[in-house]
DNA sequence: TGTTAACTAACGACCGTTAGGAAGGTGACG
DNA sequence: CGTCACCTTCCTAACGGTCGTTAGTTAACA
């Protein structure tokens, strides 16, 4: 039990400090014990990171997935616009998407290789998924201007990227207006 | 001389470790002095951290807006779009972007007013440049779809911010394979 | 002569980590 | 049922190492 809060608090430390800039001795306090007490749960701070990274991209991936899984009855359009809404409902498991965009762009160098082996896929997958849905769906609705699905997911992907940072970083107002201005553009630029 | 060697070779550092981890000691051998010699050029790590970071700032204003003056004789299409392509050949300032990229989103927690203070102007002043850029442009050309501009800057921000991050971070193929998949939708929702 | 930029030596603070032990719970066995 | 061994989880104390920083000195140069 204790061995969960201590993930979960060490890896909003690590989304806000970093990896260098995380301490194992604020992190012990904030939990509540004493810094060499986090051996008995972990081997030791690199083991912390990655089991953290392991756990939040599992969560994210099966959380991202439900979301398109949940709106299969929803249009194309409706289902794409409403996971930025969806979204930013979700919003307590901020933690795990900033620390997520923290370490994809930014890995510890000493773990460079070990970060990538487990993000990289991540992000292939999201692509994947994202190409087969747009593939489907226009199969029913006929309503994408071009059958290039991969470009398209890539497209979807760039702009909930940057908007979503936007998110994470400069919160609420600034992510809307960022969303309010581009997906009308994006949109009328996709279909028909 | 050695004063701008070391803001150069301490920019890099930052770039690639972050503010907690770059080390004086590295960057001193990377200049070839020793890390107590930095303190007679400057006061510390945080001023050297501010003054490159103010250095950057500068630096990437000048070089972006001579950009946008040096195509005033193109199309807008071709102005917007041959940014990235000029973008791509001045790759020599790569550790400029990265660095501002990296603080801009993840400032130091102890420097984060600092930073936020010397940031938000930047990109502000981007957003107004490329409005304005637009709306002249537009008066002559009389292309784009809608005659909001600030959310036409917007949505190009994000586009290009979106390819830029994948550039400095994954490489060309990625850059180039996310900016053929998204500049024909965009520029599809943006005109007529 | 004063200034600049380098040096060596050393400071206290914090880093991640290890050793060793105390408290508490769990299960096996007589 | 009692008890003994074991494991888990926490603790205190301390380790070697690195961190940013300061003091004090020296050589070169204006």
């Amino acid at each position: 039990m204790k061995a969960s809060l201590l993930l979960q608090t060490a890896l909003r430390h690590f989304a806000q400090h970093g990896y260098e800039g995380a301490s194992l001795q604020e992190i012990a306090q904030d939990v509540g014990i004493k810094k060499p007490s986090i051996y008995a749960h972990y081997r030791g701070k690199d083991d912390l990171f990655l089991t953290a990274m392991t756990h939040a991209l599992a969560t994210q991936k099966i959380h991202l997935a439900t979301y398109f899984i949940s709106t299969r009855h929803l249009s194309l359009e409706e289902s794409l616009k409403g996971f930025f809404d969806w979204f930013l409902e979700e919003s307590t498991q901020n933690d795990q998407l900033k620390f997520i965009l923290r370490i994809a762009y930014f890995p510890p160098v000493k773990l460079e290789r070990e970060v990538t082996d487990l993000i990289n896929p991540f992000f292939d997958s999201m692509q994947r998924h994202l190409t087969r849905l747009l593939r489907e769906r226009d199969r029913q609705e006929q309503i994408l201007y071009s059958d290039d699905y991969e470009s398209a997911a890539l497209a979807y992907l760039t702009v909930t990227e940057g908007t979503m940072t936007e998110f994470v970083f400069n919160g609420v107002e600034a992510y809307q207006r960022r969303f309010t201005a581009v997906w009308p553009i994006f949109w009328r630029g996709l279909v028909r």
